[in-house]
DNA sequence: GTCTATATCCCGATAGAC
DNA sequence: GTCTATCGGGATATAGAC
């Protein structure tokens, strides 16, 4: 295991307050305070507060383009895919908790890396599409709004950084396939 | 149709910026600017930018409040109960995108009323899972841990105000359906 | 690598003229 | 009801000593 740098540490401590309070209310001195030093010691580490934000919203982005390319390429069905896409999100959500919390709620508070944002997450969304309406064609799904379908998946995938934490005694294979489950087949007996 | 007073005004359009930025990086001067005044000009019908953020949260959260006591009180059973939920978070989600933003994001931010705001939520949150547990019970719903049931439902639904005005051509009645068909039914054929 | 001191700017809010 | 002017504080970031 890999000793945590200090600019490292400052990426975690940073994601953790981020996702309390969201980065704009998060100040350079409360990321310096929570790790027991002054606010300008700060900058011998990164350049600006900007900085910090970037190194956790697309690191984590480009782990779920990367990924979503794996399973585009593979040669199995609809729901097979979107059950690897549900256990990737559980497992991304959970070794990172706090930068998908910045993710999905402190993506607009980009500045330079904005517009690169938007352009993968609208990929990674197309590509999501993309298999629901293949899976619609070939007669494994239901033929409803792929628009819709998308839309009710993923927010619930994009939402599990807020669900996870609640459950320390949980399982993450039991989570992925509980939720493949309920996503996939419904509640209704 | 009342006119709408100052007030009300300040209200919608401080709800459509924090719903883009978040409050915290929402000033009064932006709010301001949107209006064509001055600053200084809202402190005539506010007291405080904390006023604006309670406005916005709480008459919400309290609308959800008593429509689910009503949901609650009627005799039908849990299928039913839940596409009762669905629509109702279709209605206010369509009727105040701005607000249902605030709500979802920037409740970390209310000062006084935060703990009121808790306790209306939990209360929801608590009323919703009892709902699944008596359709468990009942032999309606699958049997399912209720917790991931109700996350996943849920936060669909609490995600609605990020979806509603990308489909402007949308009818409300046939976005509940289709919600209520995958929510309860999956995509799986 | 951390500190103190400080520059520069912007924040929410108030006072008082009109 | 809106304005100008301003207060007091806190924001990011830099300079330079140790």
């Amino acid at each position: 295991m890999k000793t945590e740098t200090r600019k490292e540490e400052i990426i975690r401590v940073a994601a953790k307050l981020f996702k309390e309070k969201g980065y704009s209310a998060v100040t350079m001195r409360d990321i310096a305070k929570s790790m027991d030093i002054k606010a300008a010691s700060l900058y011998n580490h990164i350049n600006s507060k900007q900085d910090i934000l970037e190194a956790i919203i697309i690191s984590l982005a480009e782990q779920f383009t990367t990924e979503m390319l794996e399973i585009k390429k593979s040669e199995i069905g609809a729901i097979d895919k979107l059950k690897q896409i549900i256990t990737l999100h559980v497992r991304l959500s959970s070794q990172n908790i706090y930068g998908m919390a910045s993710l999905n709620n402190d993506w607009m508070h980009l500045e330079e890396q904005m517009s690169y944002y938007i352009k993968l997450r609208s990929d990674y969304e197309n590509d999501f599409k993309h298999i629901l309406e293949e899976g619609i064609r070939s007669g494994e799904l239901i033929a409803v709004k792929p628009d819709v379908m998308m839309f009710s998946i993923l927010t619930t995938l994009r939402s599990l950084y807020l669900w996870i934490p609640k459950k320390e005694d949980i399982n993450l294979g039991e989570l992925s396939e509980n939720l493949s489950l309920i996503l996939l087949n419904g509640i209704n007996k």
